[in-house]
DNA sequence: TAGTGGTCTAGACCACCTC
DNA sequence: AGGTGGTCTAGACCACTAG
């Protein structure tokens, strides 16, 4: 971290985690926090808001910080951007790709719109499956224009999160996410290894954005629920 | 609201939904709003974290605060807490309820889980169907434990949002919410009326808590997809 | 009543963007 | 180089909780 408020965070949660601070336990007082990590009321109040904003503990005024109790459930919510590589991680799964496909094509009018392309434009289309514990569990298409990678994307590109390609080799940092969560209806493009499951599909839709808030790229994402689970979390 | 730095960004939020910042364009610099709102610059910053984690501007370091394009999508996003009542006005349609039925039951073991009861308890369920233009939408259940509400709860229930009810009746805020989405898999329980709709449906398990973290109660909603949509802001 | 968190201020220094 | 946001400080007053 490049900042102590958030160094201090990451702290705390490695305490909490292992078992200082106990479940529905208090934690120090502001000001014991302050002496100990000997910086102002402001930079730990920094601090304590970033663990309330990652679920991890809630302030009660007059009384103090306690710790939340955290079913499997509120440790990996969607509310936080994770790439579908994390999340089959997160699952205790182990990740890998099948069937990998990448072309050129013309965006569509939904990809014109959510991607705030030309019509004259060329999107690059990522089309795979992915596993986990080498069971298919997701069909996933990425649309990602041309205009942001270049020609030679395809070189460039390499098996496993498309987020982290886009850091490593261009320097884009995928800031936020917007999802639509659909429940899945007859999808006849479907591909044979997902639709022989059986099980229950979620469709996601996301349109990625960077830290300036202009559109990288659009995923469509056919998750087999059977094996994932998806918590969100409302305040 | 009670805070000035509330206040500011309801005026802020405001003045952008009546155009007097168009999307994509900057705001005054922290200093401007800090001199026409007579308040410091962490007040004003504060007021600015505030319409970030709405969604509605972006910071960017040594420049300025930006508008965020707003498609119709980022405007109802489901990460803030909200109401089923609130979220069928929300797409502009007309509430109501139908065949409601209150009853008591023992919990089951997953109720007794993620509300925290023990096997003796009693709770009630509201069962009921509820519309949206006179079409059904969502079969949604409703488990409360009577230990929060008292034995005489089902005469001081009232249709419409439970969330409501529990704030002008109780004197009890829900603070926070956490949301499992599911596909539908085959559910008999499910009723006729909802059934017959054939179309696509999620299911939503979510437990609410009040500001201390404790479970309040626990809802399961079965929503048809078609009329409403759902998104998550990822961060 | 004493202690705790919630809000607000005024000022400082730094990192980054823009010209 | 000047302007902008990002971080941090030290101190004040208030609202709420708990003994």
């Amino acid at each position: 971290m490049t900042n102590r408020y958030s160094d201090i965070c990451a702290t705390l949660i490695r305490e909490i985690d292992q078992g200082l601070f106990n479940e529905g336990e208090r934690l120090p007082t502001e000001k014991e926090l302050c002496s100990r990590f000997e910086v102002s009321r402001e930079t730990i109040r920094r601090s304590l808001k970033q663990l309330i904003e990652l679920g991890r503990i809630h302030g009660i005024q007059g009384s103090g910080y306690y710790v939340r109790r955290q079913g499997q459930h509120m440790k990996s919510t969607i509310n936080r951007f994770s790439s579908i590589t994390e999340l089959i991680r997160n699952a205790n799964l182990t990740e890998g790709d099948l069937e990998v496909q990448i072309f050129k094509r013309k965006p569509d009018a939904q990809e014109i719109q959510l991607l705030d392309l030309n019509s004259q434009d060329v999107v690059f289309v990522i089309d795979r499956i992915r596993t986990a514990n080498r069971e298919p569990v997701v069909y996933s298409k990425n649309i990602l224009p041309q205009s942001i990678v270049g020609a030679d994307f395809p070189e460039k590109f390499e098996p496993g999160s498309l987020t982290k390609c886009l850091s490593q080799k261009y320097g884009i940092t995928i800031a936020e996410a917007l999802m639509e969560i659909c429940a899945v209806t007859d999808e006849d493009m479907l591909p044979y290894r997902l639709k022989m499951s059986n099980s229950p599909l979620l469709k996601f839709i996301q349109v990625h954005y960077d830290a300036k808030g202009a559109p990288v790229f659009l995923s469509y994402d056919f998750m087999r629920n059977d094996m994932i689970r998806f918590f969100v979390r409302r305040t």
